[in-house]
DNA sequence: GACCTCTAGCAG
DNA sequence: TGCTAGAGGTCA
């Protein structure tokens, strides 16, 4: 008999410092005797088990969002599990909050793996999946809530609208009379006639129609003047109804229901004019929940597939027979990597598996980077399933994040498309995943993010475990996918699909439809070292200046890209391109202005800055580092009648305004565009025939392991800008270490050169894929209390491995160190980090006290 | 979030 | 010894 039910309440979680505080372990000696501080080894779910009363015996379910007692008060609480015993003594649940359960049994059965996998606490988990304003605090009321409106209907013929007004509004006595003189014969009526009939005591009635011009007194005969029909708009505005013709004219145009503020943005109108309409019964008024639709007033062109290349033919069989050949109904679950260039059109393959999922009435989530959630996208997936698709983004006011979750729960939706967050959208019928640009690092909640941010998920595992828990597909697309993924397609763990060549459009060959492929445009590495040693010290090459002029004087566009990141100082010979490296770590050494040393952000190891180069005796070794700003006065000085435009942290800072500078560069109001990464991503601007990366360095020495990796993905898609139309293009790579073979291969376009040689060095160090990671962030305003918690953290977790007997092959423990960004916000960031086949297996029931961050699979080390 | 309880600090 | 303030833990 399942009379019990575990609940997550909603209150805040505490976690303690207690059992960190006494005694405190000698942050100096790894061994001290600190088994009492180890966690229970149970996971802290921070669930409350209740007696489900008789009355909900066979109504509750698991999903279901109900109120609960909680000490002295009230609280809501959603329903996880139900059980045949309960390990506590339990009160009764009150009531149910809502008669639907509002999440599904398998979005339960994520947040449960979400918790144990990310180290985080299922009450967490759970909020991921609600939106905001879903679970209250107290009975007090929603802070969000569905929003009523009233729906307005015609409720008479189009043709009956101008009789109907002639009939409203005050029918004075210079109406009365000329409707009297319309009603008669020859529109002629006896003075005294007409007087009586309209019950006149004076002449002025006359006088003043007369003055008008509407009536002729010719003795004791009164006729009308003008044509009938220039009497009614008389009539209209004497009686006052002309207001209400163009509303009455809006909804017949309409053809059906209008909401009442949709109707006010349209025409002059308000709520009295509406009730007279609506007692002279031309109107219906019914009040209905209205849900805010973020796509509303928008009409997006209508779309089916276009004929499919070879290619695409060629990867859609693929997943056609793997996922849909079974029967027509069901879906047999598969996972997929489309390795496909820039504009080789992996979105149709996208739309064409989202189609057919449709087809098996199964539903289908697409994530996109957020810098993709332009209405371009949007209207991709809007165009090919009208009214079925929803997207999620971060502009969202609460209420239609709320509208939109609460139509998706109610099955209204089909498609819904946004970024990492809409993968726990609540589809009741889950049948595909995808994923597009699976490679970005915003699918990972970031755990340097400033917020209360407590599950550092990432959405392409996530994902995997979704799509398994739902039966669905899962497809990832990218045209340089993370090592992660690759590996797992090399493995056999997903269906590795490719698409190497780009599309340029169609064209006809003797009246056949042809696919037209545009060739990768030719990088030229210039060695920035050999400029020097010529004496040229600027930070564009002669190659460059040169390229840049003749792309300016033939009317083209050039963008000029320089990848910034952070305030990166790393030590590097002018001649030889050596990188000050840890000796340990085999990673760049970061220099610190304060205590002018270079250190180690793994290990917190100390270097003296080099005043020669340790390769080639050279004096010229020192700090890198260089702006947009001066880019663009460097570009100005060489080229003076160039227009330029910027785009960066700086030029973009409010909303729109990505979109502006990118309309104004394609209207060609500027010749040259200097920007950061954001103008690496999906632009697709034909004019553009050089491509110029200032430095491929700066990002490559960053103290992380993915910065190859990184610099690699980004000068992939720099080179992809260029050349995207019969034009051509032409691609120029700045380096001071030109032999890098993340330069090369992108240089290269090859990303299969890339893959072999980068897992060779994660092979090598240990990273990721090939060992997992995981990292512990503690934040404090003061240096020693973040040192010293850490130390005591790494304390524990070094006696926690050893008692598993794990400490050393198995597991390691790496740090304290200081993270790389070591100071934000006035808070100083301390960092360890655990290297682990199942690092969750390992920290799982870990006591985590406040202040810290468990970040399982990082995205950066920094 | 609201509460209960335990303890340190201090006046007398 | 008794009082108070603050911290920490609990709530099923």
């Amino acid at each position: 008999m399942k009379s019990y039910a575990q609940v997550v309440v909603n209150v805040p979680i505490r976690r303690t410092f207690a059992r960190y505080n006494e005694p405190t372990p000698n942050p100096f000696e790894d061994e001290s005797a600190n088994a009492h501080l180890l966690g229970g080894g149970e996971a802290q779910f921070q669930t409350f088990h209740y007696t489900v009363p008789p009355e909900l015996f066979d109504v509750l379910q698991v999903g279901h969002l109900v109120w609960v007692p909680f000490g002295r008060q009230e609280l809501q609480g959603l329903v996880v599990s139900l059980d045949t015993s309960s390990p506590v003594q339990t009160k009764p649940i009150l009531r149910l909050a809502r008669p639907q359960p509002v999440l599904t049994q398998a979005q339960i059965q994520l947040a449960f793996w979400l918790a144990d996998y990310y180290i985080a606490p299922l009450s967490e988990t759970i909020k991921l999946f609600l939106p905001p304003g879903l679970l209250y605090k107290a009975e007090r009321g929603p802070s969000v809530r569905a929003k009523r409106e009233e729906q307005i209907e015609l409720r008479v013929p189009v043709a009956e609208i101008r009789t109907r007004l002639l009939q409203m509004g005050r029918a004075s006595k210079q109406v009365q009379v000329v409707e009297t003189l319309l009603a008669a014969q020859g529109h002629t009526l006896a003075a005294d006639d007409l007087r009586r009939q309209c019950d006149l005591r004076s002449g002025s009635t006359f006088d003043t129609l007369q003055k008008a011009g509407l009536i002729e007194i010719d003795g004791d005969q009164i006729r009308l003047a003008p044509p009938a029909d220039e009497v009614e708009a008389y009539l209209l505005t004497a009686r006052g109804t002309t207001k209400f013709e163009p509303i009455l004219r809006a909804l017949a145009v309409a053809d059906g229901p209008m909401w009442k503020s949709e109707l006010y943005t349209q025409v002059e109108a308000d709520l009295s004019t509406l009730r007279d309409l609506h007692k002279a019964g031309l109107i219906e008024m019914t009040e209905l929940v209205r849900y805010r639709d973020p796509l509303a007033g928008r009409t997006y062109r209508r779309t089916t597939s276009p004929p499919l290349t070879e290619q695409q033919s060629t990867v859609w069989g693929r997943i056609n027979g793997e996922l849909f050949s079974a029967d027509a109904v069901n879906i047999t679950p598969a996972r997929f990597l489309l390795h496909g260039a820039t504009g080789s059109g992996k979105t149709e393959i996208y739309l064409l598996a989202i189609d057919e999922t449709l087809r098996r009435n199964r539903q289908a989530i697409v994530l996109v980077p957020e810098i993709a959630l332009t209405p371009q996208t949007v209207a991709r997936f809007a165009g090919r399933f009208p009214g079925r698709v929803s997207v999620i983004h971060s502009e969202l006011s609460a209420g239609e994040r709320y509208d939109v979750w609460q139509r998706i729960r109610q099955g209204e939706i089909d498609v819904v498309v946004g970024p990492r967050s809409a993968l726990f959208a609540p589809l009741p019928r889950l049948g595909l995943i995808v994923i597009d640009e699976e490679h970005e690092s915003s699918y990972k909640q970031d755990a340097e993010a400033w917020g209360s941010f407590t599950v550092f998920y990432d959405a392409r595992t996530t994902a995997r475990q979704l799509a398994e828990l739902t039966g669905s597909g899962l497809i990832l697309g990218s045209a340089t996918p993370s090592l992660e993924s690759y590996t797992l397609a090399m493995q056999g763990d997903a269906h590795l699909l490719e698409m190497p060549r780009r599309v340029m459009g169609h064209g006809e060959v003797n009246g056949v439809d042809v696919v037209l492929y545009a060739e990768m445009p030719p990088v030229e590495i210039v060695d920035m070292r050999q400029e020097l040693r010529a004496d040229h010290r600027s930070i564009f090459s002669r190659s460059l200046i040169s390229q840049l002029q003749k792309t300016v004087d033939a009317g083209e566009q050039a963008i000029l890209f320089l990848n910034r990141r952070g305030t990166s100082t790393f030590v590097i010979c002018r001649d030889c391109g050596y990188v000050s490296q840890c000796t340990q770590c085999d990673v760049p050494l970061t220099y610190h202005e304060r205590a002018d040393v270079l250190i180690c952000h793994h290990c917190n190891r100390r270097y003296p800055i080099p005043t020669v180069c340790p390769e080639c005796q050279s004096k010229r070794i020192k700090f890198f580092g260089s702006g947009t700003q001066r880019i663009e006065e460097v570009v100005q000085q060489y080229i003076p009648r160039a227009r330029v435009l910027r785009w960066d942290a700086d030029t973009t800072g409010k909303k729109g305004s990505h979109q502006e500078i990118l309309e104004r560069f394609a209207a060609h109001e500027a010749d040259v565009l200097v920007g950061t990464q954001m103008i690496a991503k999906g632009l697709d601007l034909p004019l553009v025939t050089l491509v110029g990366a200032i430095s491929t360095d700066v990002g490559l020495y960053l103290p992380d392991f993915r910065a190859p990796e990184r610099t690699f993905q980004l000068l992939m898609q720099v080179a992809g800008r260029a050349g995207r139309s019969a034009l051509g293009g032409r691609v120029v790579f700045q380096s001071y270490t030109p032999e890098h073979y993340a330069v090369q291969a992108a240089a290269k376009h090859d990303y299969h050169a890339f893959y072999v040689h980068e897992m060779n060095f994660r092979r090598e160090q240990q990273y990721p894929p090939v060992r997992r990671l995981a990292r512990l962030i503690v934040w404090d305003k003061k240096l020693e209390k973040a040192q010293s918690m850490s130390q005591q953290m790494a304390a524990v977790l070094r006696h926690r491995a050893k008692t598993m007997g794990l400490l050393g092959e198995q597991v390691e423990i790496l740090g304290p160190a200081p993270a790389f960004f070591a100071r934000f916000r006035g808070y100083y960031r301390w960092q360890i980090r655990v290297r682990a086949p199942d690092p969750s297996a390992f920290l799982r029931g870990l006591d985590i006290p406040f202040g810290w961050r468990v970040d399982v699979d990082p995205m950066s080390l920094l």
